[in-house]
DNA sequence: CTGAAAGCGCTTACAG
DNA sequence: CTGAAAGCGCTTACAG
């Protein structure tokens, strides 16, 4: 399989006829008043021709770290991580390798995954949605950005979504529409964000005179159809209770509200208004299009991986502008 | 940073008050008649102990190959590969690390982008739906398997979907319904996937006495908003030329002609039917619900993924079940 | 069954 | 400005 001898700084040195060390400066852009601007040309010629790419592990072995940064999130699946990624990577560029943990769905890693990443020497770890619980586990001084992680008891950098003004303003658009007992479908995955959006819903309502349920069986994970299916569980007794609207814990629960709500001939929005948090681009699709508070992905992806690398190089952290989340109100609650 | 001197295979070694080769042997599993049982569970001890992590960089320098699989695909905002890494990474397992190649949205990585993978002195690569230019870029040895790319000029090891019949059943439905001449919006990535996707429905009409529209303006990149464009921009032609369904390369391309439709004004399915491709989860609940050709992402990526571990360990490869599309008739085309 | 040693391909003081 | 050499932490013949 492998064709030719590969190529190393070694063949590239003597190509150039000068030492490995001068090519491992130039390739390093360490350049700087300690190689020539003709060897660093003749370098380059080198490498040019023989198409020669530095290996990644031995550079990390030398180094001592690699350019590798992992990004650990519980439910790539989710459409809206797209976004993130493409934040991260945008801001990464060519210096550093993004890495994605994949795991069952809505599962945070466990130890042994996060023993395995510690295998990798990672330059750094960008971690979205952990509970106190995971963190415990990321013992390590690895360079670490959360996403999404509010309110966590772990003092780590973190980026996170402004969502009170938007929650708020949620509350008084149901609120404005007569609604006066509302319920909240939530995701039992148990991070703190999650937490936050239940509690503040709960809060904005009381704060606008409406009172909330949100019973144990109206709990899933982030998936459409589990989601239907719990809230097909909790109707019985959310309707008796008089809820006339659900505000769910992303676009994706609220999806399987939809769903189940074709099953039980519930009309949406005249019987029950729905609402998610997301605003994934399905959401002005669906029936009826979906008001959801919008969480920008890109934006948070960009913030975690600039504070990522401000850790990696040891620069102060600059004033990112806030991630502001806000409401977009579409057919489902009118 | 570094809280604590790295443990390394000598500390273990040390510890267990043996040599750095049995640690290696033991952590690797190459004990067979080389270390006895005691030796074994000595070195087991130490590493626990200790909390060892084997340098994975420094062990693919001894080795020559890193355990990092590359998948490269165009898109990954697509919540399609959400279900297609699952499957990878399922039979990955904890043998392999899984690296996620982030291009922009619908760009093939470049030659560039190939060589720092290069670097990474990668297990095996996995592309999905390359062009055969992409390929011409790839010219290493490397174990290497293709997703979704069928009738490629290239000799590679590949892994496919079975569409015809799904293809067929679904120019069946439509003519069944009154159709005689459609459109199809396509995919400008320019991979044989949507090549063939768009020639096998062109000739499954035909047999089933419909014609096709499929003008250049009926085609956009995978993302519902410039499908949205494109398909707006066509349709007084098509509408001109009789146009009453339109087949669409992916459900995120439907997902556009439904709203495209809504602003239009056109009623889906009464003046106009809608199919994708994918099945995606959502195409349950947009408006109206969407007829697609669902393609099994989890399954495709399994398959992919056990193909590339058989070509790592040189061992003849499995004959696999065929991957079927299949036909799901929903709302958007009665 | 066990270990000393070479070697993987880099980076980085260090000496010149 | 340049290069010889040590060292990063493994794996793998090889000798015993």
């Amino acid at each position: 399989m492998q064709r030719t001898p590969r190529v190393t700084a070694a063949t590239v040195a003597e190509r150039a006829g000068l030492s490995i060390a001068t090519v491992s400066l130039v390739l390093n852009n360490k350049t700087q008043g300690r190689v020539s601007e003709a060897n660093i040309a003749r370098v380059q010629a080198a490498v040019d021709e023989l198409g020669y790419v530095i290996d990644r592990g031995a550079s990390a072995l030398a180094r001592g770290r690699s350019d590798l940064v992992i990004l650990v999130a519980p439910d790539l699946s989710n459409p809206f991580f797209g976004a993130v990624i493409r934040g991260i990577s945008a801001e990464l560029g060519d210096r550093f390798q993004l890495v994605l943990s994949v795991t069952e769905s809505g599962v945070q890693p466990t130890a042994a995954d996060l023993r395995r990443f510690a295998g990798l020497r990672p330059a750094g770890l960008l971690v979205d949605a952990p509970s106190d619980a995971f963190l415990d586990e990321v013992v390590d001084g690895d360079p670490l950005v959360l996403l999404d992680a509010p309110e966590l008891a772990h003092p780590v950098a973190t980026v996170n979504y402004d969502m009170a003004d938007a929650i708020d303003e949620l509350a008084a658009h149901l609120a404005s529409r007569g609604h006066t007992t509302i319920a909240y479908l939530d995701s039992v995955t148990g991070t703190t964000t999650f937490d936050l959006r239940r509690d503040r819903v709960i809060a904005a309502a009381a704060e606008h005179g409406m009172s909330v349920e949100a019973p144990d069986a109206a709990r899933s994970v982030i998936d459409m159809h589990a989601a239907a299916y719990a809230f097909t569980q909790a109707w019985p007794a959310l309707r008796d209770a008089g809820v006339t609207a659900v505000v769910c814990a992303t676009d994706t629960h609220a999806y399987g509200v939809l769903e189940a709500a074709r099953g039980l001939a519930i009309r949406v929005p005249q019987d029950l208004a729905v609402t998610g948090f997301d605003d994934l681009p399905y959401s002005a699709v669906t029936s009826p299009s979906l008001t959801t508070i919008r969480l920008p992905g890109e934006p948070l992806g960009r913030a975690a991986a600039r504070r990522l690398i401000h850790q990696i190089d040891d620069t102060p952290a600059e004033d990112l502008p806030p991630l502001v989340a806000t409401l977009v109100a579409r057919d489902s609650t009118r």
